[in-house]
DNA sequence: TAGATTGTTAATCGATTAACAATC
DNA sequence: TAGATTGTTAATCGATTAACAATC
């Protein structure tokens, strides 16, 4: 990696879909690839691509292109991708226990380790064969368990407690799904999901395809 | 609502965050702000929240600001929310099931109609009182029932075709959970979500910060 | 070497912010 | 009316695209 100026959290989004299509790529036995070709196939342009890329050094090869398997190895540990995450659930309502039932984010290295939740019917029982445990004992466990990310699937409601707490127990960094803006120090992650905002953007265009359709 | 000219992306993808904030307001019984106020509690710059308003009218009052309950309207017309959509999941796995078992969307007005499957152990039983159909039957289904959107949530595998057969039978709209990126003609909208993409995302600032924290 | 394609600088475009006149 | 705050134009900033020299 070369001098490590300030990178636009925009190049950033786009790096978790270069690898994307890398992998497919990979998977179907491609071994190079330009600027150019890859531009056709993901849809940004080859000067961008060119200059995402040389934000973190110079992965291509004058003349001939990328390697596929190459960048895709550049990109996931640029992403941090080449460790293992532990991750707890917060709240095992129908969203916890979705994520804590999904296999796809292990293989990629992020680990459910424990739901944790305050009802007591829930508490001791297994999902997944992840243990759900006792909210009360979050603290102790995340600092024990050196517990990288606590995902958040709680209401909105008591969204802002729990990530406090899971601040206050030493995570690196918070997925939350409740649909609120979760307020963190700086030196811990947060990405906030919002899948209802995404659904509403699309009711958005729903209307205006509609209505455009009325026009011609 | 003035004269259309292009509304840029950004824009739209900020509305959903002002309509949740307004919300809040009103809940908490506030009649009225002004750009400065709202700007300190959203987040974004005075000037651009006055800028966003204006691409769709008026909205505020001179020398006293906007009025909550008027503005969180007219952004829920705008967006479209005050109609209903009629929704049908793809696919009875871990994700469609617990979209199924969400209530959530159900208050602004997206009601999950029915979810399709192909297991033939799955078509038949109900699932939070949705009733799961044979996939074979989706293209009668759709036009019959005036389905609006159809949300993915299969494989990436099938998910192209799923598309492709969502749009043949007639929906607005395609909410995908698959972690590929559907091409779909343009008279029917798309929103991709790929989860995934923001866990990894996270992952990069995790480890951005801890870098940072060395350094010091 | 000649051809191809990157890495990087320069130009353009679009989105955000600042300023201020209009007006409630 | 005076004060406040919007609506809107102009200035700035940042991100994307174009161009081309470097180099494999």
């Amino acid at each position: 990696m070369k001098k490590q100026v300030k990178i636009s959290n925009a190049v950033i989004k786009r790096l978790p879909r270069y690898r994307r299509y890398l992998k497919e790529l990979h998977k179907k036995g491609v071994d190079k690839i330009s600027s150019n070709e890859f531009s056709r196939l993901i849809g940004y342009t080859a000067s961008q691509i060119r200059q995402d890329l040389n934000n973190f050094g110079g992965f291509g090869q004058q003349g001939y292109g990328y390697s596929v398997d190459g960048l895709y190895k550049e990109i996931s540990a640029i992403l941090g991708l080449d460790r293992k995450y532990k991750m707890v659930i917060m709240g095992a309502g129908n969203l916890g226990q979705a994520i804590a039932n999904h296999t796809y984010y292990y293989k990629t290295g992020f680990v459910v380790d424990s739901i944790f939740e305050v009802n007591p019917r829930l508490i001791g029982i297994k999902i997944n064969d992840i243990e759900v445990r006792d909210y009360e004992d979050l603290v102790e466990y995340v600092e024990e368990n050196e517990i990288d990310i606590g995902v958040i699937c709680t209401t909105k409601e008591v969204a802002q407690e729990v990530a406090d707490k899971l601040c206050f127990a030493g995570v690196k960094g918070i997925w939350n799904f409740a649909p609120v803006d979760i307020e963190i120090p700086s030196h811990v992650a947060v990405e906030n999901v919002h899948l209802s905002d995404g659904l509403h953007s699309l009711a958005y265009h729903i209307n205006r395809n509609q209505e455009e359709a009325k026009t011609k």
